[in-house]
RNA sequence: CGGGAUGUAGCGCAGCUUGGUAGCGCACCUCGCUUGGGACGAGGGGGUCGCAGGUUCAAAUCCUGUCAUCCCGACCA
């Protein structure tokens, strides 16, 4: 590719409107132009990357016996609520209607479209297990699109989904795919983690993340993880064993105290002089329109998706000042699940059932109850957010959290789609069965900003040389020097005939505009032909670590090689 | 949807307080000069000042509404 015909137009400066630095860079060296609010165009550039890690999927999927498909990016709305999910999925789900009046959606997922596939093509035990793929557009109306890339609206992905006919061989499969999927962003450069992971809206019983970990902020996800034992799950499921020495309040009788003006944790524990966890807090949330009361230990937070999974709700909101007043006939920081409104549903954070002694609202302005104990230890279940230093649920080593970006994720099914859309085999014995169903999913666009976020210095952009659009830029610096032009024209060529993938900047730039734009793109090598070729040597560098050697033309071919292998 | 900020040329910004010819840098075009880390000189093209109302002799500037974008919280590959 020559360099004056790419298409392609790098900023001098960082766009206004981007915060994450994959997003800057993009923007910025010419790979994506936005359209609307997480709506992008890849220009050539980008369009490289994406073909690549699209490529890499593609074998590795192959290789681990998944064949690709195409399924419809429109989808009829009658398939969605065949499985239930048009009157749950939200706003989420861009709908639309047709000129008849049909209604329908832009595919933000496809397992309904897959599940309805299945339908006069699968009908036996005996052609199981089958494992689907796509690599298509995907449109999420998101609430809030921002990051570039690492969260638009319209993005690509790769998504596959698996029917089997028992769990034993989904079982199988889904450790197929952990394989695979550490194995392809392996090759894209990227060390990843599978961490544990709540399901969310696809749905299903286990579930695993693939993250890639940043120390940079943009990563969306934060990681639980243990240093000695390697367990590691996303904070919205992530567990810890709980410290219960710490958890008696050394009250000697239970007793009612005046507590003016503590609205907060902090303020009622330095008024008594206790910790915060020796309070069982009252956190009051509406789930879905209804009043949810949690109890949680004082010193932790409410996980908002581990209540939702707990109650079975959609959507949760803390209450309002005025909602509590409400409910409760109370002032906000005296609540408790005293003598409460029984429409108010009361949840026991597992962190409450080691708790003695202890304080609670007394659900009367400026009173708490302290020295307070369960008469019976009620139900509980865990809705708390784990903190760092907690003890590791496998080992009870301390544990450890830092930013992940989620690249990809596995999800088992199980029946979830096959059962209410009525998608059936006949089983060895004559009887029809639902698939047990898996799906697989890999952010390609993410992936590719990502690399980026891992990879990147103040100049730009350092492409891991498995993706970057070309593998070598070939810069004579002066254009119009003819030993230096033909030089570099000539190894281009010879490049090109030996499958490498190369631009030739043969605009008539200075210098270092073509380094400048060199580094900020991130091709893994750049060859310099400049003055020192009339004593037969070009420069060789290598963008990840600044190596620079000179060499003579004839040996460029075979260090690129080398390096590239 | 709640809280904060911003909309002026492709990009980055000034001008607005105190209304009076729409500006600067980058990018783009022409010519000259230059050629190892975003040179220089001269000339040039490009903007309904987000949109709609209002106030006024006169609005980028003041007022009202609206839309969009970005940041912080509830979503996810």
């Amino acid at each position: 590719m020559l360099m004056s015909k790419l298409f392609v137009q790098t900023l001098r400066e960082f766009p206004n409107d981007a915060e994450a630095i994959s997003h800057k860079l993009l923007v910025r060296a010419g790979y994506i132009k936005k359209l609307m609010t997480g709506s992008y165009t890849y220009l050539p550039l980008m369009q490289r990357v994406l073909t690549k890690i699209s490529n890499i999927i593609r074998e590795e999927m192959n290789a681990s016996g998944a064949q690709e498909v195409l399924m419809p990016f429109v989808q009829p709305a009658s398939i969605w609520e065949k499985s239930g999910r048009w009157a749950v999925y939200g706003k989420e789900l861009a709908r639309l209607k047709d000129r008849s009046g049909n209604e329908m959606c832009l595919a933000p997922t496809h397992e309904e479209v897959v599940t309805s596939l299945t339908e006069g093509i699968l009908s036996s035990y005996r052609q199981l297990p089958v494992n689907l793929y796509q690599i298509q557009t995907k449109f999420r109306d998101e609430i809030r699109p921002r990051f570039g890339l690492l969260r638009g609206r319209e993005f690509t992905m790769k998504d596959a989904y698996s029917f089997h006919s028992s769990q034993e061989d989904l079982d199988r499969e889904y450790e197929v795919m952990s394989k695979t999927y550490t194995k392809i962003f392996e090759r894209c450069g990227l060390e990843t983690r599978a961490v544990q992971s709540d399901s969310g809206a696809i749905g299903g019983k286990v579930s695993h993340e693939f993250m890639v970990l940043t120390d940079t902020a943009v990563g969306e996800n934060d990681v639980f993880y243990c240093g000695k034992c390697g367990y590691s799950a996303n904070s919205n499921h992530a567990i810890s064993i709980l410290n219960e020495t710490e958890t008696d309040g050394g009250f000697s009788s239970q007793e009612k105290v005046y507590t003016p003006d503590t609205r907060t944790i902090e303020q009622l524990a330095e008024f008594l002089n206790i910790k915060p966890n020796n309070i069982l807090k009252s956190v009051f949330c509406i789930v879905d329109d209804k009043p949810v009361l949690v109890m949680i230990r004082g010193d932790k937070e409410l996980e908002e998706t581990k209540l939702l999974n707990a109650v079975q709700g959609l959507e949760m909101r803390y209450g309002t000042d005025e909602e509590i007043r409400q409910y409760f006939n109370c002032e906000p920081g005296f609540l408790s699940f005293l003598n409460i409104n029984k429409e108010i549903k009361v949840i026991y954070d597992d962190t409450s059932k080691t708790m003695k002694n202890f304080v609670i609202g007394a659900n009367e302005k400026d009173y708490h109850i302290v020295g307070y104990n369960f008469k019976e230890t009620p139900e509980t279940v865990d809705v708390s957010l784990v903190k760092e230093g907690e003890k590791c649920p496998v080992c009870k080593a301390p544990l450890h959290v830092t930013r992940g970006i989620e690249v990809g994720n596995i999800f088992q099914l199980g029946t979830k789609y096959s059962k209410p859309m009525n998608a059936c085999y006949t089983d060895e014995d004559g009887s029809l069965k639902p698939f047990i169903m898996g799906c697989y999913g890999i952010g390609v666009t993410r992936v590719a900003a990502a690399a980026i976020e891992k990879y990147h210095d103040d100049f730009g952009i350092i492409w891991p040389k498995e993706i970057a659009p070309y593998h070598v830029v070939v810069v004579p610096v002066n254009v119009s020097d003819e030993l230096q032009m033909n030089t570099a024209k000539d190894l281009y060529e010879k490049l090109q005939k030996e499958g490498i993938e190369v631009v030739l900047d043969d605009r008539d730039e200075r210098a270092g505009v073509k380094f400048k734009d060199a580094d900020l793109m991130g091709f893994p090598l750049r060859i310099t032909v400049g003055k020192t070729i009339n004593e037969g040597l070009v420069e060789f560098k290598v963008r990840k670590n600044g190596e620079m050697i000179k060499i003579a033309p004839d040996d460029v071919i075979n260090k690129c090689k080398e390096y590239l292998k």
